[in-house]
DNA sequence: AGCGAAACCGACCCGCGAGTCGGTTTCCGC
DNA sequence: GCGGAAACCGACTCGCGGGTCGGTTTCGCT
């Protein structure tokens, strides 16, 4: 239990055919944690979707565990990487880098929907090392929005707030939003639905948006300055 | 599968400790179900918890599964009970209403910490017709909510938003920063919290508040009415 | 008291699915 | 083209846990 860091991730070099039937595995295991649940997806079942066998499945992954944990590294490390990109390309305004941020996470879970329901909710079902690994992560990224909270804070871009728990905030709102549209729950296209919760995620900051409001702003009185009593 | 509804929740007249007992059960059941994950809990284990036996258990509910779903209508019932009494208890007003109910949602989670992990997690691992009783009645909360907003914007208190949308984006929020908290991983504590919360709620919606900020106003420059370019 | 039903007990049954293993195929280096 | 390792196969094992069942205790009732 103590430091078993260094043995873990050796990426060994590989049969360029292996790398491929572990990305089929990886991609076949995703769709099945999320369909059924981590529980109910036998090894033989995801095995067979990603076209191979039961042994050939256990000589890509030693547990069932570890093909979980390996499902969550990798969804986590291409979340990361588009959020990072999208950030960087963004410039140094923390607005507009948290609007950056905001439709990289977006645009890349709605193109991969079970990648959120695994994210969600297979935390739990998995034994408390997978649930602490998927917190782990959570915790990276709401820390990630809280920084870019705190610089806008310290510009006096937005109203005094706690950066930390509006980060969290925030992480929930997105969350709760994607997973009900992944579910079909909602109806409105991506586009309208990531431009509504931005509407949403910047108010809440209450920050001032970089591209002030152009034309269309007379369209219902007092919703932002009120004047009365 | 069709028409099920009136056979299932006829409340038979039982012996005073057999409805003990089954709330005794039901509360181990909800603990062990939020500590370790439906699959991972054992019946036996949910018994012994109990202070009870394996035929005990099965002498009050007839499966898993049953169980579980009893689990999750206690839960729902309750937050029911607390939010509607509250938002009675608020009288008119939508937004005094919609904080009224948040807070009755988070002090009730707060008081049951597990509660909120299985209405969370378990959905996807008990096979789909649990996970769609948990989707319905997260649904119905959202509608509460959703129809407060409504309200509140056909009255002109909030800026133009999505009512159905925001709700979903409130529920987020909130669950989020609950579970967070539970799991320890935020420090403030619970009052506190729950103010940090309601501001951001408040201001997502660029609602205004019924007591309209009183003295500390003062505090930073350019918070609302922004007046640069 | 004593009878019958409700409530409870725990040893047992049995299917299911994670993990194993000996064998076969594929491919790389020489 | 061949040796050997990497990659893959699928029948089999085996423990775990949901569900069963005959028996025992508790309790309400007269």
């Amino acid at each position: 239990m103590p430091a078993d860091a260094p043995p873990a991730e050796i990426e060994t070099a590989r049969q360029p055919r292996a790398e491929a039937r572990r990305g089929d595995l990886l991609a076949a295991a995703t769709r099945l944690f999320a369909e059924r649940g981590y529980a109910a997806a036998g090894m033989d079942q995801i095995a067979r979707a990603a076209g191979t066998s039961k042994g050939g499945l256990y000589f890509h992954f030693p547990t069932k565990q570890a093909l979980l944990a390996a499902v969550i590294r990798r969804a986590a490390d291409l979340l990361r990487k588009r959020v990072a990109a999208a950030m960087i390309a963004a410039g140094d305004d923390p607005v507009a880098r948290s609007e950056a941020a905001l439709a990289a996470l977006f645009r890349t879970l709605a193109k991969h929907r079970p990648l959120g329901r695994v994210l969600a909710a297979e935390s739990v079902a998995a034994g408390p090392e997978v649930r602490e690994r998927v917190e782990r992560i959570e915790d990276e990224f709401v820390a990630l929005i809280a920084a870019e909270l705190r610089r806008a804070l310290d510009l006096g871009l937005t109203a005094p707030l706690d950066p930390e728990l509006a980060a969290r905030a925030w992480f929930g709102m997105v969350r709760a939003c994607i997973s009900a549209w992944a579910g079909g729950r909602i109806a409105a296209p991506p586009g309208e639905l990531e431009a509504e919760l931005r509407r949403l995620l910047i108010r809440s900051a209450g920050a001032i948006p970089p591209d002030a409001m152009p034309p269309e702003r007379a369209d219902r009185g007092g919703d932002r300055c009120p004047d009365r009593p």
